[in-house]
DNA sequence: TTATATTGCGCAATGA
DNA sequence: CTCATTGCGCAATATA
C-alpha cells in the first residue's frame, strides 16, 4: 500500500539492536509484586512459559526474527507483484501497436486485392481492351 | 489457514483490571531506555497518557480500529493488484492469439500477391495482350 | 516432538 | 485534535 510514497524508514521507538544477550526489558511484573503473571494459561497441558526464563525469552528473540522475515518477504512480494502490473501494461501496449499495424497493413492489401479484381473483372466482362485506365503501374 | 475463532488474543497483556493506581502490564520493551513509567511522556504539558484513564482507553480503542481498518484495506489492495495481474496476462494472451492470426492472414495475401506478380509478369512479357493460358489454377 | 513461518492484534510514534 | 500508516513485539496457529 505504500511503495507509492517515499516513506521508506522511519525511526521508530528504540533503536535497540537486537542484542541477543539483552538482560534488561521487563515485562513488568517479574517476581516484583504479582509474582505468577496470569496465574498459568490454562489448565491445560503443562505447557510452561514461564515469561523471565531463559527459554521463554529465546523463543520470543526466534520468533520475532522470524515474524519481521515474514514480513520483509511478504512487503517485497507485493512490491514485485506491482512492478508485474507495470510490466504486463507496457507489453500489453506494445502488442495492441503491433495489432493495429498489422491490421493496417492488412487492410491495405486486401483494398489492392479489391482493386484487381475490379480491374480483372473491368477486362474481361467485355470483349474488348481495357477502357481508358487498365491496370500498369498506376 | 490462520483466521482463528478470535481466541482471546488480546487479553494477554490487557488483562488489566484497569487499576490505575497500579500501573501493570507494560507491553515490554522500553522506548529510550528504562525509563520509568510514570506519567510522563515528553517535555509537553500533556500529560494525557495515563494508562488507567478513560481518555487513554477510548483514545487507544479508536486507534485499534483504525488500524485494523488501515490493514484490512492494505490487505484489499494487493489482492486487487495480484487479480489484474491475472487479468492483464490474460489480456496478453489474447492479444498475442490476435497477433499471430493477423500476421498468418498477411502472410496468405502477401504470397498471392507475389503470386500474381508472377502471373502478371509472364503476360506483359509478350506483346499480346489476350492471355492464351494464364496460370489461374497454377 | 521441536523449530520456523504466518497471521491477527494491540501499542506507540509519526504522518497527514 | 482526529484519523491513517507503519514498525515492532506477543501469542496462536500453520507448516516442516
Amino acid at each position: 500500500m505504500n511503495q507509492s510514497s517515499s516513506t521508506g524508514s522511519e525511526g521508530l521507538s528504540d533503536a535497540q539492536g537486537s542484542s541477543p544477550t539483552s538482560p534488561q526489558l521487563v515485562p513488568l511484573n517479574p517476581g516484583g509484586g504479582g509474582k505468577a503473571p496470569p496465574p498459568s494459561k490454562h489448565s491445560k497441558k503443562g505447557q510452561r512459559m514461564d515469561r523471565g526464563s531463559d527459554e521463554y525469552r529465546q523463543r520470543r528473540e526466534r520468533n520475532n526474527m522470524a515474524v519481521k522475515k515474514s514480513r520483509l518477504k511478504s512487503k517485497q512480494k507485493a512490491q514485485d507483484t506491482q512492478q508485474r502490473v507495470n510490466q504486463l501494461k507496457e507489453e500489453n501496449e506494445r502488442l495492441e501497436a503491433k495489432i493495429k499495424l498489422l491490421t493496417k497493413e492488412l487492410s491495405v492489401l486486401k483494398d489492392l486485392f479489391l482493386e484487381h479484381a475490379h480491374n480483372l473483372a473491368d477486362n474481361v466482362q467485355p470483349e474488348g481492351p481495357p477502357p481508358g485506365q487498365e491496370s500498369a503501374g498506376h
